[in-house]
RNA sequence: GCGCCUGUAGCUCAGCUGGAUAGAGCAACGGACUUCUAAUCCGUAGGUCGGGGGUUCGAAUCUUCCCAGGCGCGCCA
């Protein structure tokens, strides 16, 4: 509807300047949007204002010119209002057959081509498999799905992809902290340093090893042993955390090891190439990458003085390799106590002669947990749960990725437990799946009471779809495709969880002020027309959520 | 000290690529179930958009300086 009446505004400039109303022919930059009032018509444009400067006009003038000259059966009327906008209203009659899009385009509905041809990896989660995912990790990973989904529909090839660190030292430490649980077991004295894995999960695998191997891991040489605990340790938290998410309905495409970057050579000949560059020096007896060139506060080490590699040269050899294999734009999910790596990785990026814009962070803010009104400690210690696991468990996997994606990432999150186990008007879960449910129920008696056929529903006569809630419902179907669209361009999936409430808002005055079932057949199939649509949109944007659309509550 | 994020109704947050009278949910108050699911709806009340300057036809939105909170500033990952 917007790019209608923008072609419309355009056919009225060109008009006025062959007229040679107007001195310019250029026309500028200007918006075509929804009103927030309804006594400014449904959609308004800003022309007369944007162009006053370049024609010497004042607005209302310009205003006058244009609204005389534009002419289409599917406006009502044009009125100019305040500063010099411009209020098109739309015959009611006009907005009916646009529903007609919604089962034509079925589950590809709201679906654009912002991003076609274009791939895209979306990076999440990550965790290092060291101990189970908690409940920030589950807001990455909600964040990252759901992102992924969205450019999807939003034209882009996506691959979803999770990192995984299996090489450095948090492995060496996760071996030798299993090691030495194992070494509990078999009844020696230990003494577990405070910087190893305290979890009680470390014990449970060492028993898992100590059922493989008895006691057989005490004759080996200790480091042989100690890489054979992280190896194992790693595989089985590997294991966990991969359950754990499809358990959330986050299913990868990709899981790609860091260890295969030195296997590889990869980490190595990244270092080379920038060498070759001179953009890695020596000094103090480490290499540096001098990623103040490119925008960082400082320089970064990638070979430290005792010859081992960093996290950050893995890293850029990833990033590096992610680009090789052919994506256009990279998005990572990250905590935001990472930010302070952004700079340094763009550093790289540019550095590499990529384009830094078509590398995106989305920094996941922090989540609290609340019981009771009262913060959840975190800390692994206390008896408390933080596992995504168990949240997860508690609230199911709906409540928990509908909260997740409530607001906006870089918003803190409290997660209120007791808020999302509720099933009540507080909780917006609910209010939305309620839709697709209510509708459900309503075709079912559709069907049973009435024998209305899907035949009379599809031919209905969408004429009689002529109350105000009706025509603001149908408005709002439509604006899903925006909100994608935003959703997509922004990297912002909470725009499309902020979409489906207001919707859910519209449905849910609308049912309660108009019946849709009456012995009325033809105003009754042109209402399951309607509604049907409604579910067709509910179900489709819960699925970019990974929520699911219940036919029964 | 420097950098990033945040500050909008009592609470939790949208709105931030500049647009008209700043929105929603919860909480509060008053209403609506012989009805297609009341997990719902309708209404009332609630605001110096943290504060001050600047940019312009127009600022919650852009800019600058302050104030407050969170996070980050390793040859850790």
């Amino acid at each position: 509807m917007k790019s209608l009446i923008r072609e419309a505004v355009v056919k009225a400039w060109d008009k006025a300047c062959s007229m040679e109303l107007f001195s310019s022919a250029d026309i500028p930059v200007f918006d075509v949007s929804d009103t927030k009032n309804k006594d400014h018509g449904d959609i308004a444009a800003n022309i007369a204002m944007v162009s006053a400067k370049v024609l010497k006009k004042a607005p209302l003038k310009i205003a006058e010119i244009l609204t005389e000259l534009i002419d289409e059966d599917f406006i009502e009327k044009i009125e100019i209002a305040g500063p010099g906008f411009i209020n098109f209203f739309i015959r009611k009659s006009s907005f009916p057959p646009m529903l007609g899009e919604i089962f034509e385009k079925g589950e590809n509905f709201g679906s654009n081509e912002y991003g076609l041809g274009k791939k895209i990896m979306v990076e999440f989660v990550s965790a290092n498999p060291t101990g189970p995912l908690h409940i920030g990790h589950g807001r990455g990973a909600a964040v990252g799905d759901a992102t992924a989904s969205v450019l999807k529909k939003c034209g882009y090839e996506v691959t979803r992809e999770y990192y995984i660190n299996d090489s450095g030292r948090q492995i060496k430490t996760l071996g030798n902290s299993v090691y030495l649980r194992y070494l509990e077991l078999m009844g020696k004295e230990i003494d577990f340093p405070q910087d190893h894995y305290q979890g009680d999960y470390i014990s449970d695998i060492a028993k898992e090893l100590e059922n493989k191997y008895g006691r057989s891991l005490l004759e080996n040489d200790e480091n042989e042993s100690v890489s054979i605990c992280a190896k194992y340790a790693a595989d089985s938290i590997l294991k966990g955390i991969e359950e754990d998410l499809n358990a959330f309905n986050v299913i990868f495409d990709n899981w790609y090891s860091e260890q295969s970057l030195y296997d590889s050579n990869k980490v190595f000949s990244t270092i080379e190439f920038f060498e070759n560059k001179n953009l890695i020096y020596e000094k103090d007896g480490a290499k540096w990458f001098r990623t103040t060139d490119y925008g960082d506060e400082k320089d970064r080490v990638v070979v430290r003085s005792n010859g081992d590699t960093t996290y950050f040269a893995s890293d850029i050899s990833y990033h590096m390799d992610k680009f090789q294999r052919g994506f256009n734009e990279l998005v990572d999910v990250w905590g935001a106590d990472h930010h302070g790596y952004i700079n340094r990785i763009k550093a790289c990026i540019e550095a590499s002669g990529h384009d830094s814009s078509d590398f995106h962070v989305i920094l996941v803010q922090l989540v609290t947990l609340l019981r009771s009104g009262k913060l959840v400690q975190m800390s692994t210690r206390s008896g408390e749960f933080d596992t995504l696991k168990e949240v997860v468990d508690e609230v199911g996997v709906d409540a928990a990725r509908f909260f997740f994606l409530m607001r906006s990432y870089d918003s803190g999150l409290d997660f209120d437990l007791d808020l999302a186990k509720k099933k009540s008007s507080e909780n917006p879960v609910y209010y939305v799946q309620y839709v697709h449910a209510r509708i459900s129920s309503i075709i079912e008696k559709a069907e049973k009471d009435f024998s209305y056929t899907e035949n009379d529903i599809m031919g209905a006569d969408l004429s009689l779809l002529d109350k105000d809630e009706e025509i603001e419902l149908i408005k709002t179907l439509m604006k899903y495709k925006e909100a994608v669209l935003n959703a997509g361009k922004e990297k912002q999936p909470h725009r499309v969880t902020f979409y489906l409430m207001e919707l859910a808002g519209s449905f849910h005055s609308y049912y309660n002020m108009h019946k849709v079932l009456t012995e009325d057949k033809g105003l009754s199939c042109s209402r399951l027309y309607l509604v049907k649509a409604v579910k067709e949109v509910v179900k489709n944007g819960l699925n970019l959520l990974g929520v699911s659309a219940p036919e029964k509550m």
